[in-house]
DNA sequence: CCGTATCCTGTGGGATACTG
DNA sequence: CAGTATCCCACAGGATACGG
């Protein structure tokens, strides 16, 4: 990741390079899971962890650090006993999930073609 | 990404699990980008390597081997001298082409946005 | 021209334990 | 409850060199 991409020679911007860039952020393995999860409103930490199947607290932290940071997630925490914390997606954040949700049904309805294909990759499926 | 995502004991398929799997598939540094450069049609080795600006010649071979093994791009070569080889999107790879492109839409539209709130973080652009 | 084979590094990310 | 701090390893992925 972090080199910025060297853009080698090319005259003009490529489109690639924002891509790259915005990818490097919310293409890690977590990001987008924990944005589709705030879909639906606020939720704590715990919440969060328990929703997201799999994250640790380390990463679960880290990754909304960086959302939080890229303004796509706000935090807000109360200063109550037990403390609470609630996340949810900025103006920002909320526009990214209309992609988040096309990807996750694509996802879904594509996942048992794409195991099919690596199994016995027949091969023939797509010829145009 | 690495780890199988053990999913231990889960009884029944979360929609995450689904979404997790073909993340670990196409959420990697390259496939996104391979994708997208196909979007206009079949493309040489070569050409790839030139529109895919910062990749090396080893991650666009193994990229492309996932994404052929995957189902989601064919391969065809041409039995000559000097060999020649083109990649094309089938079928099912051109059914993600609108979403990669959503995808980037949406990451040169905002990324300006996200680089302005990682520097000073200002904070207030998205209070619901 | 189109790869494959090695080598080597940075780092993503899990496990675990501790603090406010 | 909501994090922070450490340790540690697997592996993504760049550089380079070689084969068909």
């Amino acid at each position: 990741m972090a080199k910025v991409t060297p853009n080698s020679g090319s005259p003009r911007i490529r489109e690639g390079g924002a891509v790259r860039e915005v990818l490097d952020r919310i293409g890690d393995k977590w990001s987008l899971l924990v944005i589709g999860t705030l879909r639906a409103g606020p939720l704590r930490f715990g919440e969060l962890e328990a929703a997201v199947a799999g994250i640790s607290q380390r990463m679960l932290t880290l990754t909304l650090k960086h959302l939080v940071e890229d303004g796509l997630v706000a935090r807000t925490a109360y200063a109550e006993v037990p403390p609470r914390v609630e996340y949810e997606l900025t103006e920002l954040g909320r526009t990214l999930v209309p992609l988040v949700m096309a990807l996750a049904e694509w996802a879904m309805a594509n996942r048992e073609q794409i195991n099919a294909n690596r199994s016995g990759h027949a091969g023939g499926q797509g010829r145009p």
